[in-house]
DNA sequence: TAGATTGTTAATCGATTAACAATC
DNA sequence: TAGATTGTTAATCGATTAACAATC
């Protein structure tokens, strides 16, 4: 029943994936699993799945599981999804448009508060209930409403400049589309990187190496 | 100078980001540099560099470092980027469009060679180059066309079905872009995915711990 | 109670770091 | 040659797995 300090990185990564899994079951109508069933869903050990559970305190049942509803939201509160992050987004195109229409925000701890390009075909248009503002008016909207996180859609050219531009504008957290590493240059940004070349590349490999 | 035999998956995962730091050097006209000074810019240890590139094989020089363009011609070939895997991509959605447009499949080991959509009006229409097709002409495209690998940019809904008919036709790899793990009903398959919502989840528990 | 399954400690395994001899 | 930096072995650290007592 002890709770953990220090909760490591390898067991914070493997959370998003222990919560997927326990919605789609409780979607299905499973209200319990035991470790075992669950490693065998999720190619794990049982050993791991309650070493990890039990970082944050035991929540199982001795002799009958885990209770999946109860478990999903302790999950969440570690995670912080319970979370209203302001956020706002740049760059509509065809990336910026798919992460407006099809991103869950409130589900994952955050709420988009502005989209911002710089295009006058899209500048004024409404994509997804969003209304896109020009990107100019950067600096008025964080003034007035100080999000704190921004997601970058933008392509790999400008997207130094940008990051430069919001970072000195007091944005500190980045969740980033572009091949680059914003850390390069703001060591202190909280930044979460999307790298698809760097994802192709891995699954190029493993392509390789199916003999 | 001996290669392993075995290099393992820690190992893999990062030589993806050696690569694209090592293109970024070639970029500016760096032909030379030593794991101390990469060390500094990755924010790694030169010792675990070291190793790394050890592991196929030493390619550096006692006293003088790594030749940057060679090192990333090897890195590349491990990877396996002078392959050109045949792929399809299914959904020309905003998300499809993205990467039809800005995805440099060449660089990275593959070949697009169809894209797949069930909507009338985006069947018939060219994107980058690409035409999209009618999803219905699957099974006759892959017979003549025989692409080992599917990009998935449908929504979570219908990727389970998808899924299972690429599967059925002979497909045994994807890139899937769903909230949805495909390895969940064919464990043989090569899955590479990008789970954006886990991503953004993992973000929130950093913002989360900022304190 | 007996069976099942957790929580938790101990053992193992693998990955990272440190150290230094080899050598350019 | 002297200085620099690799390649490689040994030491450390952390994460995973195994085992089992606790207990529902």
């Amino acid at each position: 029943m002890q709770k953990k300090e220090n909760i490591s990185m390898s067991v914070i990564r493997r959370l998003p994936r222990y919560h997927r899994f326990l919605s789609e079951l409780e979607k299905n109508g499973v209200t319990r699993i035991s470790s075992k069933e669950l490693s065998e869903k999720m190619r794990l050990t049982a050993s791991q799945i309650r070493q990890d559970f039990n970082c944050f305190g035991g929540f199982g049942q001795q002799g009958y599981g885990y209770n999946v509803p109860q478990l999903r939201v302790e999950i969440g509160k570690i995670l912080g999804l319970q979370n209203n992050f302001k956020c706002v987004l740049i760059g509509a195109g065809n990336l910026g448009r798919a992460i407006m229409g099809h991103m869950p925000f409130e589900q994952l701890g955050f709420q988009l508060i502005g989209a911002f390009d710089n295009s006058p075909k899209v500048i004024g248009t409404v994509i997804s209930g969003c209304k896109i503002s020009d990107y100019q008016d950067i600096r008025k909207f964080y003034a007035e409403n100080s999000p704190i996180m921004a997601i970058l859609c933008v392509p790999r050219e400008v997207v130094e400049k940008i990051s430069d531009e919001l970072y000195e504008i007091g944005i500190r957290s980045f969740w980033n589309f572009s091949h680059y590493d914003i850390s390069l240059k703001h060591p202190d940004a909280t930044v979460e990187n999307v790298h698809m070349n760097d994802s192709m590349m891995t699954l190029c490999y493993r392509l390789c190496t199916l003999e």
